[in-house]
DNA sequence: CATGTTGTTCGACATGCGTCGAACAATACG
DNA sequence: CGTATTGTTCGACGCATGTCGAACAACATG
Protein backbone atom coordinates (compact mmCIF):
# COMPACT_ATOMS: atom_id res chain seq x y z
CA UNK A 1 0.00 0.00 0.00
CA UNK A 2 1.28 3.17 -0.80
CA UNK A 3 -0.79 5.53 1.56
CA UNK A 4 1.76 4.34 3.72
CA UNK A 5 3.30 8.05 5.29
CA UNK A 6 6.85 7.92 6.88
CA UNK A 7 5.73 10.52 9.66
CA UNK A 8 3.10 8.68 10.54
CA UNK A 9 4.62 5.51 11.07
CA UNK A 10 7.45 6.92 12.73
CA UNK A 11 4.80 8.81 14.94
CA UNK A 12 3.46 5.46 15.71
CA UNK A 13 6.68 3.85 16.57
CA UNK A 14 7.71 7.17 18.91
CA UNK A 15 5.92 5.69 21.90
CA UNK A 16 6.68 3.17 24.09
CA UNK A 17 3.56 1.51 24.35
CA UNK A 18 3.78 1.32 20.81
CA UNK A 19 7.22 0.56 20.36
CA UNK A 20 7.01 -2.36 22.67
CA UNK A 21 4.18 -3.54 21.16
CA UNK A 22 5.51 -4.05 17.65
CA UNK A 23 8.82 -5.92 19.08
CA UNK A 24 6.86 -8.46 20.66
CA UNK A 25 4.53 -8.73 17.57
CA UNK A 26 8.12 -9.04 15.44
CA UNK A 27 9.71 -11.10 18.22
CA UNK A 28 6.84 -13.94 19.29
CA UNK A 29 5.57 -16.40 17.04
CA UNK A 30 2.53 -14.31 16.40
CA UNK A 31 -0.26 -16.64 17.97
CA UNK A 32 -1.63 -14.56 20.96
CA UNK A 33 -4.79 -12.77 21.22
CA UNK A 34 -4.19 -9.01 20.88
CA UNK A 35 -4.67 -8.61 24.67
CA UNK A 36 -2.28 -11.71 25.51
CA UNK A 37 0.88 -9.71 23.38
CA UNK A 38 2.15 -6.65 25.96
CA UNK A 39 1.75 -9.86 28.81
CA UNK A 40 5.41 -10.91 29.16
CA UNK A 41 6.17 -6.83 28.95
CA UNK A 42 6.31 -3.99 31.94
CA UNK A 43 3.91 -2.49 30.50
CA UNK A 44 0.97 -2.28 32.37
CA UNK A 45 -2.32 -0.56 30.64
CA UNK A 46 -6.39 -0.61 30.59
CA UNK A 47 -7.88 -2.57 27.93
CA UNK A 48 -9.38 0.73 26.58
CA UNK A 49 -5.77 2.31 26.19
CA UNK A 50 -4.60 -0.98 24.25
CA UNK A 51 -7.44 -0.23 22.26
CA UNK A 52 -6.62 2.83 21.36
CA UNK A 53 -3.18 2.66 20.77
CA UNK A 54 -4.05 -0.55 18.18
CA UNK A 55 -6.28 1.76 16.20
CA UNK A 56 -3.31 4.10 15.78
CA UNK A 57 -1.10 1.70 14.76
CA UNK A 58 -3.40 0.12 12.72
CA UNK A 59 -4.40 3.51 10.75
CA UNK A 60 -0.71 4.13 10.27
CA UNK A 61 -0.57 0.90 8.30
CA UNK A 62 1.75 -0.85 11.07
CA UNK A 63 -0.57 -3.99 11.58
CA UNK A 64 -3.45 -5.87 10.17
CA UNK A 65 -6.34 -7.18 12.28
CA UNK A 66 -8.13 -10.11 11.88
CA UNK A 67 -11.25 -11.15 14.22
CA UNK A 68 -11.25 -14.65 14.97
CA UNK A 69 -14.21 -15.70 17.00
CA UNK A 70 -14.13 -13.95 20.68
CA UNK A 71 -10.77 -12.43 20.29
CA UNK A 72 -8.47 -10.18 17.71
CA UNK A 73 -5.24 -11.28 15.96
CA UNK A 74 -2.89 -8.80 14.79
CA UNK A 75 -0.09 -8.95 12.41
CA UNK A 76 2.87 -6.78 11.36
CA UNK A 77 2.22 -5.70 7.78
CA UNK A 78 6.12 -6.49 7.08
CA UNK A 79 6.00 -7.22 3.50
CA UNK A 80 4.40 -3.45 2.64
CA UNK A 81 6.57 -2.01 5.38
CA UNK A 82 9.76 -3.53 3.65
CA UNK A 83 8.64 -2.71 0.53
CA UNK A 84 8.38 1.25 0.87
CA UNK A 85 10.93 1.56 4.23
CA UNK A 86 13.52 -0.72 3.31
CA UNK A 87 15.40 -1.74 6.77
CA UNK A 88 13.17 0.38 8.91
CA UNK A 89 11.71 -2.49 10.77
CA UNK A 90 14.46 -4.40 11.07
CA UNK A 91 16.46 -1.86 12.37
CA UNK A 92 13.87 -0.78 15.03
CA UNK A 93 12.86 -4.64 16.22
CA UNK A 94 16.67 -5.27 16.25
CA UNK A 95 17.16 -6.72 20.04
CA UNK A 96 20.45 -6.29 21.24
CA UNK B 1 26.60 7.27 23.49
CA UNK B 2 24.55 4.55 24.80
CA UNK B 3 21.80 7.01 26.37
CA UNK B 4 20.39 7.30 22.69
CA UNK B 5 16.65 6.08 23.43
CA UNK B 6 15.14 4.67 19.96
CA UNK B 7 11.39 5.97 21.46
CA UNK B 8 13.27 9.06 22.06
CA UNK B 9 14.73 9.08 18.17
CA UNK B 10 11.51 7.91 16.92
CA UNK B 11 9.68 10.08 18.67
CA UNK B 12 11.76 13.24 17.26
CA UNK B 13 11.69 11.96 14.04
CA UNK B 14 7.59 11.51 13.82
CA UNK B 15 7.11 14.91 12.86
CA UNK B 16 6.94 16.15 9.63
CA UNK B 17 8.92 19.65 10.10
CA UNK B 18 11.71 17.62 12.03
CA UNK B 19 12.14 14.45 9.83
CA UNK B 20 11.96 17.02 6.60
CA UNK B 21 15.02 18.96 8.64
CA UNK B 22 16.74 15.34 9.14
CA UNK B 23 16.60 14.60 5.46
CA UNK B 24 17.53 17.99 4.52
CA UNK B 25 20.72 17.42 6.74
CA UNK B 26 21.79 13.98 5.47
CA UNK B 27 21.08 15.00 1.41
CA UNK B 28 22.72 18.43 1.91
CA UNK B 29 26.35 18.58 1.97
CA UNK B 30 26.40 20.36 5.38
CA UNK B 31 27.50 23.43 4.60
CA UNK B 32 23.96 25.77 5.64
CA UNK B 33 23.04 27.99 8.59
CA UNK B 34 20.72 26.21 10.62
CA UNK B 35 18.46 28.71 9.65
CA UNK B 36 18.37 28.16 6.10
CA UNK B 37 18.27 24.10 5.79
CA UNK B 38 14.35 24.13 5.62
CA UNK B 39 14.76 27.06 2.72
CA UNK B 40 14.53 24.72 -0.46
CA UNK B 41 11.89 22.89 1.36
CA UNK B 42 7.65 23.28 1.86
CA UNK B 43 8.00 24.04 5.40
CA UNK B 44 7.48 27.90 6.79
CA UNK B 45 7.68 28.20 10.33
CA UNK B 46 8.57 30.94 12.41
CA UNK B 47 12.12 31.23 14.08
CA UNK B 48 11.23 30.34 17.53
CA UNK B 49 9.95 27.14 16.02
CA UNK B 50 12.31 26.26 14.18
CA UNK B 51 14.46 26.63 17.29
CA UNK B 52 12.52 24.43 19.42
CA UNK B 53 12.27 21.64 17.06
CA UNK B 54 16.46 21.59 17.00
CA UNK B 55 15.92 21.59 20.31
CA UNK B 56 14.14 18.32 20.49
CA UNK B 57 16.26 17.07 17.71
CA UNK B 58 19.45 17.96 19.71
CA UNK B 59 18.10 16.37 22.89
CA UNK B 60 17.16 13.18 21.24
CA UNK B 61 20.78 12.52 20.40
CA UNK B 62 20.11 13.15 16.24
CA UNK B 63 22.01 16.00 16.01
CA UNK B 64 25.14 18.25 16.65
CA UNK B 65 25.64 22.07 17.14
CA UNK B 66 28.74 23.91 16.43
CA UNK B 67 28.59 28.16 17.16
CA UNK B 68 30.63 29.81 14.19
CA UNK B 69 30.60 32.95 14.91
CA UNK B 70 27.12 34.75 14.26
CA UNK B 71 25.22 31.28 13.18
CA UNK B 72 24.96 27.84 14.48
CA UNK B 73 25.47 25.04 12.40
CA UNK B 74 23.92 21.20 13.08
CA UNK B 75 25.66 17.86 11.82
CA UNK B 76 23.99 14.50 11.91
CA UNK B 77 25.06 12.45 14.62
CA UNK B 78 25.83 9.71 11.82
CA UNK B 79 28.59 7.74 13.57
CA UNK B 80 27.17 7.69 16.63
CA UNK B 81 23.16 6.46 15.50
CA UNK B 82 24.49 3.97 12.83
CA UNK B 83 26.07 2.27 15.65
CA UNK B 84 24.08 2.51 18.16
CA UNK B 85 20.74 1.96 15.56
CA UNK B 86 22.38 0.01 12.27
CA UNK B 87 20.36 1.00 9.17
CA UNK B 88 17.67 3.61 11.06
CA UNK B 89 19.06 6.86 9.43
CA UNK B 90 19.49 4.96 6.23
CA UNK B 91 15.95 3.99 5.63
CA UNK B 92 14.28 6.94 7.51
CA UNK B 93 16.81 9.26 5.13
CA UNK B 94 16.50 7.27 1.68
CA UNK B 95 15.24 9.26 -1.41
CA UNK B 96 12.85 7.46 -3.85
C1' DC C 1 29.21 53.09 18.33
C1' DA C 2 24.88 52.06 15.65
C1' DT C 3 22.56 48.86 12.97
C1' DG C 4 21.57 44.46 11.01
C1' DT C 5 21.65 39.39 11.15
C1' DT C 6 21.04 35.11 13.56
C1' DG C 7 19.17 32.39 17.06
C1' DT C 8 17.37 31.67 21.82
C1' DT C 9 14.16 32.41 25.54
C1' DC C 10 9.78 33.52 27.36
C1' DG C 11 4.98 33.54 28.00
C1' DA C 12 0.65 32.44 25.81
C1' DC C 13 -2.56 29.76 23.39
C1' DA C 14 -5.04 25.97 21.02
C1' DT C 15 -4.84 21.41 19.97
C1' DG C 16 -3.50 16.71 20.41
C1' DC C 17 -2.38 12.73 23.10
C1' DG C 18 -2.24 9.10 26.66
C1' DT C 19 -4.82 7.55 30.22
C1' DC C 20 -8.83 5.77 32.70
C1' DG C 21 -13.54 3.74 34.06
C1' DA C 22 -18.08 2.77 32.67
C1' DA C 23 -21.07 1.21 29.38
C1' DC C 24 -21.74 -1.52 25.42
C1' DA C 25 -21.38 -5.43 21.85
C1' DA C 26 -20.20 -9.96 20.36
C1' DT C 27 -18.81 -14.36 20.93
C1' DA C 28 -17.94 -18.52 24.09
C1' DC C 29 -19.39 -21.60 27.54
C1' DG C 30 -21.96 -23.55 31.30
C1' DC D 1 -30.77 -18.66 28.71
C1' DG D 2 -27.28 -16.64 31.95
C1' DT D 3 -22.61 -15.60 32.70
C1' DA D 4 -17.76 -15.01 31.34
C1' DT D 5 -14.38 -13.33 28.22
C1' DT D 6 -12.62 -10.11 24.89
C1' DG D 7 -12.49 -5.74 22.80
C1' DT D 8 -14.55 -1.27 21.33
C1' DT D 9 -16.71 3.15 22.17
C1' DC D 10 -17.62 7.11 24.85
C1' DG D 11 -16.85 10.98 27.67
C1' DA D 12 -13.58 13.06 30.76
C1' DC D 13 -9.25 14.66 32.51
C1' DG D 14 -4.45 16.31 32.76
C1' DC D 15 -0.39 17.03 30.45
C1' DA D 16 2.52 17.55 26.41
C1' DT D 17 3.19 19.60 22.01
C1' DG D 18 3.42 22.81 18.06
C1' DT D 19 2.82 27.33 17.08
C1' DC D 20 3.56 32.33 17.37
C1' DG D 21 5.29 37.22 18.48
C1' DA D 22 8.01 39.98 21.40
C1' DA D 23 12.00 40.62 23.87
C1' DC D 24 16.69 39.46 24.42
C1' DA D 25 21.72 38.17 23.43
C1' DA D 26 25.76 37.70 20.53
C1' DC D 27 28.27 38.53 16.83
C1' DA D 28 29.10 41.19 12.26
C1' DT D 29 29.50 45.23 9.71
C1' DG D 30 29.07 49.94 8.42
Amino acid sequence: MSELDLVTVLDALGDRVRLTYIRALAAGGGEKRCGQVLDDTDIKISKSTLSHHLQILRQAGLTHTTIQGNSRHISLRRDDLDTRFPGLLDSVCRME
